[in-house]
DNA sequence: TTTACCTTTGACTATGTTTGACTTTTAATA
DNA sequence: TATTAAAAGTCAAACATAGTCAAAGGTAAA
C-alpha cells in the first residue's frame, strides 16, 4: 500500500517514541518538516489527526524561540476513561427535556443500554457509553 | 454462462487474496476500475455484494489522498458466534413491520448501532448485536 | 410477456490530504 | 521596556480518493 505523507510522519514519530525511555519525544516542527520535505503545517496536521487522546497520546507545545512539540504516550491510567452510565442517562434526560426524544424513546434507550451491556467489562462499557452518547448526539442534531 | 463484470471483479479479488500472506488485500478503487475499464462505483458494487460479513469478508476504506480499500477474509473465530449486523437490522425491520417500533425509532436504533460500534473488534461487535437483540426483544414484549 | 431481480453508469456527495498565507506566542536583544 | 526574530497555530482553498443513490439496462423465472 502506498502511504500518504501523513502516514509516514505518523510512523516516524511512533518509532521515535518506541525508542524513547519515557514514552515521549520532543521535536521541533520545522525540523521534522525538513526531514520530510514538507510545509510545517503538514506536521501539525499529522499530529492533530494521529496523536489524539482517543488514540492514546497527549501533546503539548510552545511557540517562539526554543519552541517545541512534546508528544507523550498515555499509560493505562491516563487513558481517557469513557463515560459512566449515570452520565449517559443524564445526557438522555437532557434530550428528553429538549424534546429531541419522546418519553417512549427515552425508556427504550435506557432499557437497551442496561440490558445489552450486562456482560461487558467496566472499562469497555464506559467506552461504549461514550460512543453511544456521540452517536445519539449526532442523531439528534 | 457468460460472466458479468461484477463476477470477474469478484474472481480477480479472490485470486489476489488467495495469493496474499495475510488473507487480505489493499487496493485502490480507481486502479481496479481502470484494470476492468469500468466506472469506480462498479468496484464499490462488486465489493458490496460479494465481500460481505455473510460471505466471510470484512472491508475497511479511507478516502482522500492515497485512499484505499482493504478486504480481509475472516477466519473461523471471527465468523463464529454472535449475530451479524445484517441480522440485527432484519430483526429491527420485523419489529417495525409488527408496529412495535415507529419509523423514527427504527432509524434511531440503526443509527446508534452503526455509529456506536465503529471501533469495536468484529467478534465483540457480534456479541453486542446479540445482546442488543435480546434486550430489544425483551423490551417490545 | 410480464415481472422481479440483478448489473451498470454517472452525477453528486463526503472525507482525508497537502499547501500556503496569515496570526499568535515567546525568547532574546536593543 | 519595546522591538524583533523565531518558533508554532489556524484556516481555508485545492486536490485526491471513496461512497451514495437513482435511473437505465439486462436477464431469468413465472
Amino acid at each position: 500500500m502506498k502511504k500518504s505523507l501523513t502516514d509516514r510522519i505518523e510512523q516516524y514519530i511512533k518509532v521515535l517514541i518506541a525508542r524513547s525511555e519515557e514514552n515521549q519525544i520532543i521535536i521541533q516542527r520545522m525540523e521534522l518538516a525538513e526531514t520530510f520535505c514538507c510545509v510545517p503545517s503538514q506536521v501539525t496536521y499529522a499530529i492533530a489527526t494521529r496523536f489524539t487522546e482517543q488514540t492514546g497520546y497527549s501533546t503539548e507545545s510552545r511557540r517562539g524561540g526554543k519552541g517545541y512539540i512534546r508528544i507523550s504516550m498515555l499509560d493505562d491510567e491516563q487513558m481517557a476513561g469513557g463515560l459512566s452510565r449515570r452520565d449517559l442517562f443524564m445526557f438522555i434526560d437532557s434530550l428528553l427535556e429538549a424534546k429531541l426524544l419522546s418519553k417512549n424513546e427515552e425508556e427504550m434507550l435506557k432499557h437497551l443500554i442496561i440490558n445489552s451491556t450486562r456482560q461487558i467489562p467496566t472499562d469497555q462499557k464506559k467506552q461504549l457509553y461514550e460512543a453511544f452518547r456521540c452517536a445519539l448526539d449526532d442523531y439528534t442534531k
